[in-house]
DNA sequence: CTGTTAGCGCTTTCAT
DNA sequence: ATGAAAGCGCTAACAG
């Protein structure tokens, strides 16, 4: 079932058939009517393929992101795709799981697949084999959540974020405020966010207090010892919204109430903080948007036979909601 | 940069390049390795739009889904995306946001897209237009989460699931047990859980109750009512997790504390459920391996050059967890 | 407004 | 073990 089968149905050229599906206003408005009825009786529709081969364009986007199991990037792929499917362009997307040598992998296999672009959530923009190959392909590409100097990236500013955090915190009457955060070599968003926290405690005049948490799946027992002990935080600072959750169950479990005892805010506003029994304190970023408007950019340069650049970047504005889990500290801290 | 540069460049014909990334043994080895080192050099990677032309496969499945904003599909979507990238498979996932008509849009799309499967959740099975084109195409395909007794699906029996958390519930006390319920017409998944619920109703011996909440962003004002008055339920058996979140939330903006006066399960077990302070009770399913299930059906048809049909279907087990939303009931009703 | 035709990059007989 | 050549389905000059 080709164009050829179309045409020879319709009375007409194979060039009649494809001017109906690309440029209907050069086609008489009856010979359209009859090679459209035709295509429809027969089921007919354009091979993508034999297309892309002809025009060397695809219309599909490549998506690299560390997982789809935080809702992050689940939100942030919804966005995403309701704008490409607007926009007549179907995605591809790849999961790294947070390893870079799968970021490298899944350009290559994007690239192989012919996308027309990519935008990608990376480990480090600064450091990353795949980007650089990208660039050098001239291929377009837009990251999302990443922040640098020299690629085109949409985002907020999470380090500003975190300092007003820890600022509003302090002004609440919390003294003794730490961050937990996840690996930060693998994650330059966890980085900007401990910078922003360094920058808060030190306008704070306060002391700083980072626990790494080692792995994807968080092993909470460093938690949990810190906050028994005498002097403990009565305030954390999670890098994200994930391990803000398990940090108020290792709390809880440990006896804390929160937020009496112990303010809990975490980063990235998913969905589910605010259906919660508690609502979830976070910076609120908005998820759906950060994709829609990388697909936007990108699918903008596309079509402009372009490639976007840091020039093209944006920053979109975060929230910031207190939730349930962030009050004033119930006792304050003597002299 | 084509097949033919790497032909000329290693001084072979463009059919021994492709034998060596489709037939490497009907190669000698030198040959192999001259033509190997060639096309790395120059960075070649064969084209997909012109080998999935030639060879009417794209190794492209395309993947429809109600939303990614439930985690419950996000966690399918993730076991599915890493079984297919293991196979060597891209996907193409498509959301409908439960609207029917999308269905047979993203199924068009799909075609059109030359995919070579399709794993899809649907709204139901028994009347969808978009199954019907399938078919009769002759598209292999396998649905998740659904049921049916005429299609390949992979999923858990629901309605056991429901009836024995009912029996559960009224062996710990209760004596009131509800169902919340999203919509029952757009899913049969809500069918399937609420068919299970009465009979486990009946089997108990008790008044079924059902509340159905209209719209998908669900108004819980109904529910809110209900639980303040006499003799309100003392138990809540939700069609889904995100729906019991949001029932405990309003529970105890009603100041009710759950499990001690409300115990609330829900049905799909997301992994955030037993990351909060509280564990979630649920009707646990391994939607990863839904997805993974789903992926390697579709797959191993697809390497026999057959069609999943029903005689493929797999029931995976789920698990009961209570979690920390369910208990006796504090105060049993009087007689 | 419509038709003819070259060729996108690859795989696969069929020869050798 | 290797090569020559046809053709997958489509679009875009170009010609009329």
């Amino acid at each position: 079932v080709s164009i050829l089968a179309v045409a020879r149905e319709a009375g007409v050229s194979v060039a009649t058939v494809s001017r109906v599906f690309n440029m209907p206003d050069k086609v008489s408005p009856e010979t359209r009517k009859r090679v459209e009825a035709v295509a429809r009786r027969i089921g007919w529709l354009p091979n993508a393929s034999a297309r892309t081969l002809r025009t060397q364009k695809s219309r599909v986007l490549g998506i690299v992101l560390p997982t789809l199991l935080n809702p992050v990037f689940a939100e942030c792929l919804q966005g995403l795709a309701l704008e490409a499917a607007r926009r007549g362009y179907a995605i591809v997307p790849v999961t790294t799981e947070y390893e870079l040598a799968r970021e490298a992998s899944a350009v290559a296999g994007l690239q192989a697949a012919s996308v027309d672009g990519m935008v990608l959530v990376v480990s480090n923009p600064a450091r990353s084999a795949a980007l650089r190959r990208l660039r050098e392909a001239g291929l377009p590409y837009v990251l999302a959540y990443n922040r640098h100097r020299t690629h085109p990236c949409v985002g907020v500013d999470g380090e500003q974020a975190v300092a007003e955090v820890v600022a509003r915190l302090a002004s609440l009457g919390h003294r003794r405020i730490a961050m937990v955060t996840g690996q930060l070599a693998v994650s330059d968003r966890a980085q900007q966010r401990h910078r922003g926290y360094l920058a808060g405690i030190q306008a704070a005049g306060q002391r700083p207090l980072v626990l790494e948490i080692p792995f994807v799946d968080a092993n909470l027992d460093a938690l949990s010892r810190l906050l028994g002990r005498a002097q403990a935080p009565t305030a954390l600072v999670c890098s994200n919204d994930l391990l803000a959750l398990r940090s108020i169950r290792a709390a809880t479990q440990s006896g804390l109430r929160v937020p009496a005892d112990l303010s809990v805010i975490g980063f990235d506003g998913i969905a589910l903080g605010s259906d919660l029994p508690q609502q979830l304190g976070s910076v609120v970023q908005p998820n759906a948007l950060i994709g829609q408007t990388a697909a936007t950019l990108l699918i903008d340069a596309l079509e402009r036979r372009a490639v976007p650049t840091a020039a093209d970047s944006r920053t979109l504005p975060w929230t910031l909601r207190l939730g349930e889990t962030c009050a004033a500290p119930a006792r304050v801290a003597g002299p």
